[in-house]
DNA sequence: GCAAATCGGAATGAATTGGTCCGATTAGCT
DNA sequence: AGCTAATCGGACCAATTCATTCCGATTTGC
């Protein structure tokens, strides 16, 4: 029930994006020295946030990130995806992987997957706009 | 943002040991066996929880476990805390914990309190009582 | 055409986790 | 009262995952 720290600076990192103009051309470095997050750090997050589609990348001199969406239109849960792979509590609620010895004879997977939509909702209701905003 | 199979077996054997009469003596053995848990793994997650306060333990022959509390008043959060500890996203929102580089410059903190919150609430309106029921 | 700057992926070391085993303790029977 | 059997409790070890770092690929601008 603890985010990787991976995650963490993802936040760190977004939310520091989105108090700059929309469309400017934000390069890995500067956004690390703005957050204090190591600069190799940074790259790999940001290297998967461009890789998920809230970022779009431009390579070469003069390159950078810029949010692929609004900043209203991201969610925590979102980025924390884009990081972590799909929110499932357990593994039984991924879709694809079958690996539980419990399987078929498991009677709290259906509690538990409302329970995993109820923590999933309460991260999809906070947008990264409001992340950004000051205290 | 996932759980980890001890927390995920803690649930399966904390239902089954619901389901069964109130002040029952229920070894590990016999929950191990009713949840298609491994016997080593039931025991290691009885043990945590037994230390956490939610089963009550009897040792020697004809000992074993049983809830320490009604199963209406055990909350999915209470188990989950128990096998792995405080649920906290982020280390900065453990009191204690203060390794965060980016300790007093963050600006996403507040509203990760917020968001920690939000789930930790989401996993403590669910209790075994319900866990325990069928389907 | 050259050079600087930036993204992208691969490799390494550390930490947490998952699983197993053996010792300590107690009830029940002889 | 002693012994046996059953059960909990804590310690140990292998494995996976995570966090971090470094180097190569690619593109713009001069």
């Amino acid at each position: 029930m603890r985010l990787t720290s991976l995650a963490d600076y993802a936040v760190v990192v977004m939310a520091a994006a989105a108090r700059h103009p929309t469309g400017a051309s934000l390069s890995a470095g500067l956004l690390a020295e703005e957050t204090g997050v190591p600069l190799p750090t940074a790259q790999k997050v940001m290297g998967r946030l461009a890789a998920a589609g809230l970022l779009l990348s431009a390579r070469g001199a003069g390159g950078g990130f810029r949010l692929a969406r609004a900043a209203g239109g991201i969610s925590l849960a979102d980025i924390i995806e884009a990081v972590e792979g799909p929110i499932a509590m357990t593994n039984c609620i991924e879709g694809s992987i079958h690996d539980c010895a419990l399987e078929g004879s498991c009677r709290v997977k259906p509690h538990l997957n409302a329970a995993n939509d109820a923590v999933r909702g309460a991260l999809q209701g906070v947008s990264l706009a409001t992340l950004a905003e000051a205290k």
